[in-house]
DNA sequence: TTACCTGCAAAGAGTTTGCAGGTAG
DNA sequence: CTACCTGCAAACTCTTTGCAGGTAA
């Protein structure tokens, strides 16, 4: 039993029962070094190829979604073909690589602070998300 | 004849013949004072309601797209259940109601200018867009 | 007349739901 | 034992494609 235990509570808080399956989409998920973006699309090939055999994609989605809900994964849309979910949950901003179709994590750090002068009566901020677009410079 | 051969001309220069249809998609479309943000869902009742009857989605679909491969119109993206079409081309940035689930366009000079310090080597800028999402203050 | 367009319906992609057998508590 | 979960297939939604009759040039 390695970090189980974590992935279980993660599990529970979400609502979920831990299951092999579940214990395994956590494993790919949340046991990495670094932030991890996925669309359900490339998460469910890695599971193919960890788990050994298909983990049912009603599994896998009901399983990211909980974890949205939660808080724990974030979702990002790029475009209309892809949105991505990301496990790192802070407030932080992308560059999206239009030529490998990946993001990359901007730290607050590295982006000036942004001030927004214009309100709306009645509405409050809750986020400002940059996005910035890069591509191959040749 | 109103403002048609703008209409006509736009059609033609995205490539496409200008018929009843497709005039009637430019009039909801450019026909208006101020920028405007529509789902494909929405501009097809808009569509209903004024051209007296439907105009069948794949030709509501290719117009859009030819509008927006020619630079006519601009696609963003919120989440994964919402994509817009914006009808004001220019570099701008947003306000996301969570609540009306609409879009408000920010003007450059409502945002503080922003500066990226981290650069990826052999990938240029392609763009910086801000996304603020808003809701109730309450 | 010819090539393109419309409307409809059918096909595709991605996501969700329902159900019967299986597993956690 | 009971409630929840899995896997599969079917359903659903959004978008695209194919086809037969219609329209622009």
């Amino acid at each position: 039993m390695k970090n189980n235990s974590i992935f279980i509570d993660k599990l529970r808080s979400s609502g979920l029962r831990p299951t092999r399956q579940r214990i395994k989409i956590c494993e790919v998920l949340f046991n990495r070094e670094k932030t991890f973006h996925f669309s359900i699309n490339k998460l469910n090939k890695i599971l193919e190829k960890e788990f050994g055999k298909k983990i049912s994609l009603a599994t896998i989605y009901n399983t990211v979604k909980a974890f949205k809900a939660k808080g724990y994964l974030k979702e990002i849309s790029i475009n209309s073909d892809n949105s991505f979910f990301d496990t790192n949950v802070t407030h932080h901003h992308h560059f999206y690589d239009e030529n490998t179709e990946e993001l990359i994590d901007l730290d607050n750090r590295d982006v000036s602070k942004i001030k927004i002068k214009k309100i709306l009566p009645k509405k409050k901020i809750k986020s400002v998300e940059v996005l910035v677009k890069i591509a191959n410079s040749n």
